[in-house]
DNA sequence: TCTGCCATGTAAGCCGTTACATGATTTT
DNA sequence: AAAATCATGTAACGGCTTACATGGCAGA
């Protein structure tokens, strides 16, 4: 099974919703996620291309939309069963990469569409990926307070502030996930946790 | 005169305070800026490569630096005089980008080296480039708010959030120059500590 | 001795943007 | 009628990582 990248996946969750044809879809995935503020149509175009290749999705033009009439020149693309079922392998899936940067926010934005566990997974992940992280950064102000002057210094704490804040926000849904997943189900009690 | 690149630059400012070789200088840009956490060496030698033909920087291999004896295969890079001059050029101007994300980063931990005049105009520059990003964020944020679900919702929100921060960031900092500026006298703030 | 870190470098490939090329539709 | 925006696509180029290739030095 070929392996989904993010931008394929960020655009099978896109069309799963409804058909769009791509100058839309750019427009969405600028507005609506954060990883793609300004992806490329040289990006975008030979993204679809190779989507329709593998066979996720569908190409058809749409003429005359609409009753004024003529309307060329415009590629509706729709998932295929194939692709809906990628997509869904994928949302049940919290494996590999789902906790990087840029992959996080597109797995986020399809929560609703992601069942619970999953989404707890995913969040546990990203959440231990942060801690990391903050460890890195925390050793690298130690060093740089002793060596170096306060700019640098103020620098690197602002940064660990940054990544501080993002596992706060990180334990405050996984809390609301927790209590929403025993409210629903009395006697959950999921495994391992941090 | 070529423009020079955020990685060059930072090479450049790393070298400011003493020749280091490649290994050393991979090391420090990864714990020390935050852009090239982990900066590979594919990049790094062809950078130091062409910084040498473009007569920035020289190098030179240190044979037997140490008592023991050998040690070969080390090679010190340090700043020619036109590197030098190039590195003051640079710290002079806060033109082009040096509010981009990653370039701001590097003009910042060189704020020691640069005048106050300069760092106040990066910072402006800076914080003005982060009041679009703002304003973008938030129309999307109404935009997501209308027609999407709470986690997507979320997603912006806190995107939202993070900007709203790194802008009060700023501002302090803008504040702490100005006064410090007006006060060569009495009331100066040093940059923040904890 | 062998593992792990220090140290330098090249080649291939990925992933993305920029610039280019074209044309329809809508708004002013 | 002009300008803005919608709409699709390709080709060239850039920058960075990965994988490879090589070898020295230190400590277990």
């Amino acid at each position: 099974m070929a392996k989904t990248d993010v931008l394929s996946l960020a655009i099978l969750g896109m069309l799963a919703e409804q058909p769009l044809h791509g100058y839309q879809i750019r427009k969405r995935l600028g507005s609506e996620l954060g990883p793609f503020r300004a992806l490329s149509y040289g990006s975008l175009y030979p993204a679809l291309k190779r989507m329709v290749a593998a066979g996720l999705i569908t190409a058809s033009a749409d003429y005359e939309a609409r009753p004024g009439g003529s309307r060329r020149s415009r590629i509706s693309y729709r998932l295929t069963e194939d692709g809906e079922q990628r997509l869904a392998d994928e949302l049940a899936s919290a494996g590999a990469s789902s906790w990087d940067d840029d992959a996080f926010d597109v797995r986020f934005s399809m929560f609703t569409k992601t069942d619970s566990a999953t989404r707890l997974r995913i969040l546990e992940g990203r959440r231990s990926r942060l801690a990391e992280r903050l460890e890195e950064v925390n050793e690298g102000l130690q060093r740089v307070r002793e060596r170096h002057d306060a700019y640098t210094t103020e620098l690197h704490r602002h940064g660990l502030e940054r990544v501080e804040r993002e596992v706060e926000w990180l334990d405050r849904l996984i809390e609301n996930e927790r209590s929403a997943t025993r409210g629903d189900n009395p006697s959950t009690a999921s495994a391992g946790n941090n």
